[in-house]
DNA sequence: TGATTTTATTTGTATGTACAAATGAAATTG
DNA sequence: CAATTTCATTTGTACATACAAATAAAATCA
């Protein structure tokens, strides 16, 4: 159903939850080929172009939780593309080989992720939206 | 962090997510004095106002899955707010008195949540966040 | 009318995320 | 320097949601 038809299309709630969904589908459809969620390929992008870079850093970077990020690396360590080294308090996080070589697969899904979605809205309207949700998300935090 | 302190804040993945997040946050705050999520609030003034509607309708209205909106369900009659029943392969859902009573407050609720985003954002800006919000669903649909 | 297809809903299972509490180490403070 | 506080991370638990399969009824078709 088109929102519009919804009785509750006034109201941001509804709206933003509806949008984040089907952003989230299309993005999961796009990252199957490398069978990765898309958490995980950013997750792993950030860190092959950082090696060693923190759980806290990761989880400010990404706009989630440390909680949620341990969860994310357990996933990724499982599949052997990043490992974990614990020093102290400070763990760090590293690529590993087989995750390195993801790297130009994965610039390609968001390349092609973009393309989706830029085609669908055209590329001047892609960027405002972009940048007003990122403004409406920066005033109500 | 604001969103556009991140790397990631270019790709409407991040920006849609991080945005509902937070919405989702605020909402659920609003929420918490009537003891209900926020999506359970919204399911219930449905039902209240449109009495012995389907699982099927309300998935539609509310854009979830039919899965999702049982599983909405079977919570809101734990609570004794509705009750379900069948005949057939129809199902239809009706407010329990204890869930009728509750309408007053949660209209109140929707209007202080409302409020809560008008003031933070302005009012004309909100409600053009809102409509491009819902032509980029649509369009993604 | 009997067989097949369609429709509505539910169930089993899985994912993504968060919060609160636990852990363990480092930094501060009195 | 011992006690306390702060900090980084992980763990336990819970919630919202989805997809695919199961169920069960109704509608269609041959």
């Amino acid at each position: 159903m088109k929102s519009s038809n919804s009785r509750f299309n006034k109201c941001l709630y509804f709206s933003t939850n509806a949008l984040a969904r089907k952003v989230e589908k299309l993005a999961v459809e796009n990252w199957k080929k490398l069978d990765l969620a898309p958490s995980h390929g950013y997750l792993l992008m950030m860190v092959v172009e950082n090696p060693g870079a923190q759980p806290g850093c990761i989880a400010d970077e990404m706009q989630l939780t440390p909680s949620t990020i341990t969860r994310l690396i357990e996933k990724l360590e499982e599949k052997k593309l990043v490992i974990r080294t614990t020093e102290g308090k400070i763990t760090n996080v590293y690529p590993t080989p087989k995750g390195k070589e993801l790297l130009p697969k994965m610039k390609m899904c968001v390349g092609e992720f973009t393309k989706a979605y830029t085609e669908i809205l055209g590329a001047e309207e892609s960027m405002r939206m972009v940048q007003n949700i990122n403004k409406l998300t920066d005033k109500l935090g």
